[in-house]
RNA sequence: GGAGAAUUCGCCUAGUGGCCUAUGGCGCGCGCUUGGAAAGCGCGUUGAGUGCAAGCUCUCGGGGGUUCGAAUCCCCCAUUCUCCGCCA
């Protein structure tokens, strides 16, 4: 949700902000107005309650005789607050109605524009010259037994598969590799529910127009999470975090469930698009004024990932109409995937300022004392398809695919998984 | 699956319709005292909304209801604990 408090002293600037989002402008407008006509009804139910409360103790007080005629007398009076109180609420969810649509203010500088908008700050690395015929993810997969995407679909359907042998183990090194550098950068590992209820899927933002993506369990009234940011950024719902010491950030680990309900035919080949993965997700608490340092951050932590893991890679900055609601800025790191051409993306990493913290109403207090709505921010630091890039790029001819040397002491030093050799 | 008990400020706790503008303790903060500390004493210590402000309003797990008036009575929901049953 916006800063109330924006919407009153500067409307211009969020509407200059869903301007370069391409969404609705009138809704600034429309905020303004309900939050006039809240304050409004809200005054009124004020001073009628504050009368109701004032005539009650008059009652408590008065002597047996007089009350049956001063409690006669206070019933219109009760009836006018009820009616007050009702149009005040009212007024209310009709202010919350629009504010909800709001999409987060974007933070200046970022490009406008829709999906093919996106400013590209950098590419890093070296793309793989091969003098053979490259095979892609899933010919090495099956030439390595390391991905089975045939027994996947015969026990669950499409976009399953399984990771088998050495391709099991790759998973497992990445993560820890993963989870030993956000330890050592102070994150707190997580390893978090993947079903949630109703209503912190709706505080994160993820039952808007996205909806359909998101699997359901109606006997259960449960949601299976797309990501672990959703518990991870219901986990201090309701609190007041101590950030007396900096940012608080956590690294949560789960499995993620998509639907992909609006992606068929799109990447139907191999685990590039698939309905579960695994990942390891950085999550950061901290003062709004040090979030775009903190998002600045997190997309180094990144960098240095995708360079352990020794692939080729770009960075954008993508554009206000690509961003999600909650998002004021976003880079995506994409690792060349070289039997596609092009950059897929890896890593995503978001600023949310406090417009997801102001849902979850997740606060820290300033150093006068005075709470305040802090900022979140989230970022991938691995996932399963980081072994799309990584089989792709360190393919031999021979098929065999080499290990990057910072993740070998995670697979017992392993240097190549060769066609022969099974885990 | 069944039965019962509970949820009050960071923690523990008092509170059975109006004197609750919520008790007491622990912890924490400030001060007094002290050579310094402990003890002791005094003051403060849930948050939110609105308003330039004084103030006013809301907040006793959440939501609804009864009532002139609800922490207190009723209903629904959530969570925790205990017991029984069933299962690994």
């Amino acid at each position: 949700m916006i800063d109330p408090a924006l919407l009153r002293e500067n409307p211009d600037a969020i509407k200059a902000s869903q301007r370069a989002r391409g969404a609705d402008e009138s809704l600034v407008d429309d905020a303004a107005k309900a939050d006039v006509a809240w304050r409004k009804a809200l005054l009124e139910f004020e001073n009628l309650r504050a009368e109701q409360n004032a005539a009650s103790k008059l009652v408590a007080s008065a002597p047996k005789e007089e009350k049956a005629a001063l409690v006669a007398s206070m019933q219109e009076l009760s009836d006018r607050v009820k009616a007050a109180d009702a149009a005040a609420s009212q007024a209310q969810v009709e202010l919350d109605e629009v504010l909800w649509k709001i999409e987060n203010v974007v933070v200046d500088g970022v490009p406008v524009g829709g999906e093919d908008d996106y400013v590209v700050l950098r590419e890093v690395g070296t793309k793989p010259a091969f003098d053979f015929e490259a095979r892609d993810h899933v010919a090495l997969g099956e030439l390595l037994d390391v991905i089975d995407i045939e027994r996947g679909a015969k026990i669950s359907g499409s976009r399953f598969y399984f990771l088998k042998g050495w391709g099991a183990r790759l998973e497992l090194a990445l993560m820890n590799m993963a989870l030993d550098q956000a330890s050592a950068a102070g994150f707190t590992a997580l390893i978090t529910p993947t079903l949630v209820r109703p209503e912190i899927m709706a505080g994160t933002g993820f039952l808007g127009s996205h909806a359909d993506e998101i699997y359901y369990l109606p006997a259960d009234e449960l949601y299976l999470t797309g990501t672990s940011e959703v518990a991870l950024a219901g986990y201090h719902r309701d609190e007041i975090v101590d950030l007396s010491e900096g940012p608080v950030r956590y690294a949560g680990w789960s499995t993620c469930y998509r639907r992909e309900a609006g992606s068929h035919g799109r990447d139907t080949r191999g685990i590039l698009r698939v309905h579960q993965f695994n990942k390891l997700e950085m999550f950061s608490y901290c003062d709004p004024a040090d979030a775009e340092a903190e998002h600045a951050r997190l997309l180094a932590w990144q960098e240095e990932m995708l360079q352990k893991c020794e692939l080729p890679y770009r960075v954008i900055d993508v554009a206000a109409g690509d961003l999600g609601s909650s998002a004021a800025r976003k880079f995506d790191a994409e690792a060349w995937v070289p039997t596609q051409g092009t950059y897929r993306e890896l890593t995503s990493t978001s600023n949310c300022t406090t417009f997801q913290a102001r849902r979850l109403n997740v606060r820290y207090r300033r150093d006068e004392g005075k709470t305040a709505t802090l900022a979140t921010l989230n970022g991938t630091l691995a996932t399963t398809r980081w072994l799309v890039a990584i089989l792709e790029n360190h393919q031999q001819a021979d098929g065999s695919v080499r290990i990057p040397v910072a993740l070998r002491p995670y697979l017992g030093g392993t240097e190549f998984i060769t066609p022969k050799v099974r885990a």
